[in-house]
DNA sequence: AGGCATGTTACAGG
DNA sequence: ACCTGTAACATGCC
């Protein structure tokens, strides 16, 4: 699920669930990841309390009290789960449910007091650290990233900066991590749309007036999305947990060979592709 | 059966 | 050093 916006979602509702809660004991199930999690180092978090939940780009950072963070990175299909202890179930967002059932890919459960919060990564692209707080920013995963999208940092001044000679094409660009941190396929194919830019340009020959529409329709697109619980494309059975639904305002993504969305368009949505990504305009 | 999938990273080659 | 395409990772869906 995790772009931006899912990942945000996430973090926001998983707040309300198991930040001030200590923590108590990790079972593994399966420490097939990205990376192994360190058993050494997970016990650096326990017994302590979370302080805060934060994130940068599409990481998750679980802050502890004692000056540990837990990285996640939920890759393509990581998803959190809360499972109550008592019989009290709250409808949230798609990306945790109610349901206690353990599932197949349920990796690791972090048990706090009152409830208990699971991890399940059907492909397993993700991955789980314990870093030192003070140290994080340092590690690879996070120093190479570039400003968050809904900053100020990202603006007209940063933007053209990056792109003089540069023979980049403009998709590639936003996908870019070291560029602009936390847009993927999705929200890149929906950004150029909604701005009406090939995403096959170069972006050396953008005008001034073409990167402040790409600015403005990010930060527009970015935050639409998260006001609607974020994308859910794989429709996702849980039952309990209600979905995200901004896949329902996709107006180009996925739609190869469908009517263009915009009035008066009679165009067909084509897909090419780009690096490996599908791409979809008209 | 084969193609495709919201992500990141390593590698080879230009 | 930078950039690109390709493949790899693992599983499930259509």
């Amino acid at each position: 699920m995790p772009e931006l916006p899912e990942v945000e979602v996430v973090k926001r509702s998983l707040e309300n669930h198991i930040v001030n809660q200590k923590l108590k004991k990790v079972k593994i199930n399966n420490n097939k990841l990205r990376y192994k999690i360190r058993i050494d180092h997970l016990k650096k978090i326990i017994g302590y309390r979370v302080e805060s939940i934060s994130r940068r780009s599409k990481y998750l950072l679980f802050n502890f009290e004692n000056n540990f963070t837990m990285l996640v990175h939920l890759g393509m299909t990581g998803k959190f789960f809360i499972k109550e202890n008592n019989s009290l179930l709250k409808k949230t967002s798609f990306y945790y449910s109610t349901n206690s059932k353990i599932k197949k890919h349920d990796h690791v459960e972090f048990e706090f007091k009152r409830k208990k919060l699971i991890y399940n990564d059907v492909r397993r692209f993700g991955f789980i650290k314990i870093l030192c707080t003070k140290k994080l920013l340092e590690i690879n995963h996070l120093n190479i990233l570039g400003p968050e999208p809904l900053s100020d940092t990202f603006d007209n001044k940063y933007f053209s900066k990056k792109i003089k000679n540069n023979k980049r094409i403009l998709k590639n660009l936003l996908m870019d991590q070291k560029f602009i941190s936390g847009l993927g396929n999705i929200y890149v194919n929906e950004i150029l749309f909604l701005s009406r830019i090939n995403p096959n340009r170069q972006v050396m020959q953008l005008k001034t007036k073409e990167i402040k529409t790409i600015i403005n329709n990010t930060k527009i697109i970015l935050k639409k999305s998260i006001k609607f619980g974020g994308s859910s494309i794989k429709n996702f059975n849980d039952s309990d947990g209600s979905n995200g639904s901004f896949q329902q305002n996709f107006k180009v993504y996925s739609r190869s060979g469908k009517r263009c969305m915009r009035s008066k368009c009679y165009g067909l949505v084509r897909k090419i592709v780009i690096s490996n990504r599908s791409t979809f305009f008209l």
